[in-house]
This record gives structure tokens, sequence and C-alpha cells, in this order.
DNA sequence: CGGTCGATTGACACCTTTCAATACGGGTGG
DNA sequence: CCACCCGTATTGAAAGGTGTCAATCGACCG
């Protein structure tokens, strides 16, 4: 029933790191099972402590924390590779809130098995602190451009970035994908009130740079695009991650 | 001469999860000198592959990111029991830059053993994914600030989260404690101009809520103070975290 | 058909940036 | 010893980007 990790279809992208025959084995050991959620479903909850690890297989999702004033912070969208729980594996507690925004599939492993990464299995253990890094990369460059971009900026930076992470994981059909978020949430993502950030899409839209709507992305000229954001196209690349 | 690491002063702060003595003759083992730097001096570039890591044992840097148009990233404040170069260990090369900003005691370590950790030593090796899972969680609460406070809030935010840190490490005396730093640094962590930084400072001193200058920061009533950041006193402490 | 949710649009207020000028202290060279 | 320069802190005024308020519209659903 469930996919067997050595035929996971998320393989086949070049974005993630080559796994030896011995650690695939491993991880089909410390996988019990898939999990098919609806959109809206949370996932895991801030304060949380899930005896669950996930991988997200199929779908997006959403990362966030919410105030006391009621605001919300998105942190990230969660695409297919990506890894959720590690914070309450390792910290205790979930710090921020895991929802789906469209159906999802997930691979859900046992956190009880956790501490056998590190202890019989250390290059899966490396990889644990190298997704951590990585994470801490994104959000490092998240953070930068909600302090120094400004709105047109901010919102072509994110349309980027979902577009590469779209085409490494082979998500797209020509220069359009998926993309089944609410106008919100992008504004929660790059703290922008709902309506500039309507107003900033409809911006990009008019100068055909970006077309976002109905579910899908469309941007015809990602490197224009990427010009308008201020991003290095050199520089600015998707690095190579672990996937578990 | 370098001081060992059982008799390391940070380990007296209960900020720091404790150490078994084994553990302990490891880092010794793994410790290789101690680096003391003028203000202003970087230690680590971006895209720099350095052959060391540090943890920051006197002084206060600064971690960055620069942007091509010139414009700076403050990701956070360098304080003692930082550890620093984890990134570059594990993803090849740094992402942002440290600089310190006062005058800097470093433990530094031999990269080439860094990988001993996951091999010979997995309570380490966890407790360095523990570490990278606390500064995402750090720039995490960082991005929330940025993205969805006022300016007024963010900065008396940053000074109680200073604040908070200065006491846990013992750097404190009364209500005041060094801070090294320049408004123009606070201004760049923030995402806020010089000029409204200073402004904001300004209308802090007269509140009495919060006084920084010639390099030491006192705040009579952090209480006080948060509750204008909006920040829960209940739920916002400082996660206790490992130290290398 | 009424009701809800998300997207869209216009007007207006205000927070923040930018520009510019001043002040102050430390360091350097005459 | 003083003039000068530089980096940092401070202050005022004006311009502009962004948030808030409010209303409309279309799609979907019971």
């Amino acid at each position: 029933m469930a996919t067997k990790c050595a035929q996971c279809p998320l393989r086949r992208s070049d974005l993630f790191a080559a796994l030896s025959d011995d650690d695939i084995r491993f991880m089909d050991r410390f996988k019990v099972g898939e999990l098919i959620i609806d959109p809206g479903t949370p996932l895991l909850m801030e304060g949380s402590n899930s005896p669950q690890l996930f991988t997200a297989l199929r779908g997006m999702g959403l990362r966030f924390k919410t105030l006391e004033n009621g605001r919300r912070q998105v942190l990230n969208f969660v695409f297919p590779g990506d890894f959720i729980g590690l914070q309450a594996a390792v910290m205790g507690e979930m710090q921020h809130s895991v929802q789906a925004s469209s159906a999802m599939t997930l691979c859900v492993f046992n956190r009880s098995e956790f501490w056998n990464f590190f202890k019989s299995h250390p290059e899966r253990a490396f990889d644990l602190t190298w997704l951590a890094a990585v994470s801490e990369h994104f959000l490092g460059e998240t953070l930068t451009s909600v302090a120094q971009r400004n709105a047109t900026e901010r919102v072509a930076w994110a349309l980027c970035k979902i577009m590469q992470r779209g085409h490494a994981l082979g998500l797209s059909k020509g220069h359009t994908m998926p993309l089944p978020y609410r106008q919100q949430d992008l504004a929660d993502a790059l703290g922008l009130s709902l309506v500039h950030t309507n107003k900033t899409l409809g911006k990009l839209r008019d100068r055909q740079l970006a077309n976002w709507g109905d579910g899908m992305l469309t941007v015809s000229d990602i490197a224009k695009l990427m010009r308008i954001a201020g991003m290095d196209a050199d520089t600015d690349c998707l690095p190579t991650q672990p996937l578990m």
C-alpha cells in the first residue's frame, strides 16, 4: 500500500542528496505508514508534542506561528520533500503549527525511533543536522526579504522562490505550477496586508510578470521577475538537501 | 593557557544543558585553542568555507547577510555561548558573515574532527541538531517580529530579548548590561531605518522604559517593556540549549 | 435563494523612509 | 595645542509606501 522508500518518487528530483541502499532500508523500517489529509486539516499544533514525524509526499501546506494579538506569521510554505516535526523531536515541543492547504499525503515516522538515527545511523543523523541548517538558511533568506525589500520586491521574490522549488520538484508544466494558497497566506508570509498584497499581485499581473489565480501560478520569464525582486540569478539557486 | 571545558565559565549559566564527564573530555580534545579578536574584525565571510568552528566565550558580535543593493540584514546578535560555523560545516559554505562588535574570545574547534561527533558521540551529534533547531526557532521569532510588529514593538521586543539573554548569561549588573552595538546594527536587524530606530529608542527613553547609550543598556521594568512589545511573559522565555 | 469565503477596488490616514543639517567625541597631523 | 576629519547620535521636515476601512463582486454550497 504505502510507497516503499526505494521507489519514492521524490528521489527522482536532483534537489535531494542520494542515499545509500542501507540508509534506504533503514528509512523503510523507520516509516510506519502514510497519512492522507484534507485541505485545511491541522497536522501539528504550536505547543504540541507529537509522537510522530512526517515527510510531505504530495500536496502543500503551511508552517505558521500565531501571535497574542491574533495576527499570524507564515514561516514558510510546505512542499513535497519537507520534513515536519524535527523541532518537536529535538526541542521537546513545536514552536509553530503546520496545516495542509491542499490535500496532502505524508510519510509517517515513529518518533520513538528517532534516537536510532544518532545511535546507529550517523550518516542519517548528519542529514538531520543538515536539514535543520537548510531550514535555518531559508528562514534567514525570508527574514532578509521581509526586512529589506519593498512590497513589489517581496512578492516577486516569493513567487520566484516558489517557482524555483516547483521546477526542481517537477511540479510545473511549462511555466505553470499549482499553488493552492490564499492571498492571505502570502500576505502573512511577507508581513504585508491582504489588500496591499492583492494590489501588488495585480500590478505584477498587469506587467505580465506573474499570474496567480485559481490555484495556479504562471511565471513566463523568471529571469525578469528575479531582477525585479532584486535577486542574483547566479548565486540564488536551491541548495541540495537531504530527504527523509 | 586556554580554558579547559570542564572549567568553562559559561557552564555556570543554567541556560545551557549539562554535559556528561565523557562529553566534556571529548570537547576538550575537539578544542584546538582560543582566538582573541578586536572589535570590527570579520570572523567568517559569506561564501567562505572555514576550516574552523567557534564557540563565543566572551564578547559580542553580529551575524549578517549583505544584499546586492548594498543593504544589510543582521540575522542575530552573537552572545557568549553561541556556536559559530555550523552552517559551513554541514552545508559546505557560509550563507552569512560573522563579525565581532566588541573584543571577543572564541574557542576554536577543528572542523576536520566534526564528523567524529556523529561517528563516536551520538549525544553530541544530537546536541548539534538541537542547536540548529534552536537557531531556527529564534530566527522564526525574529521573522515574526519584523513582519508583524510596528517600530516601537520591534525595538522593545529586541531589547527585551537582549536583556533576557544578558540576565541568563550573568552579563547584567542590576538592570544594566553591556551592549556594544551601533544603532545602525539594531536598525539592520529589525528592518527599520537608522533615523526611525533612533527616534523610537528616544521615545522609549523618554517613557523611562529602556535606556541604551554608551554601550550600556538599562531596562528597569522588563515586564512593562514586554507588554509594550506585545510579548507574553508566561510563554516567552529562553529555551535550554546545548553548549559546544 | 441567502450565506459564506476569497478576490478586488477606492479613499484616506499614518507610519516609516528619505533628505538634510547639527552636534559630539575621538583620532590624526600640522 | 589646535584644526580638521570621521563615525555615530540626534533632530526636523517632507514625501511616499503601506495599512485600514468599506464596499462590491463572483463562486460555491446547503
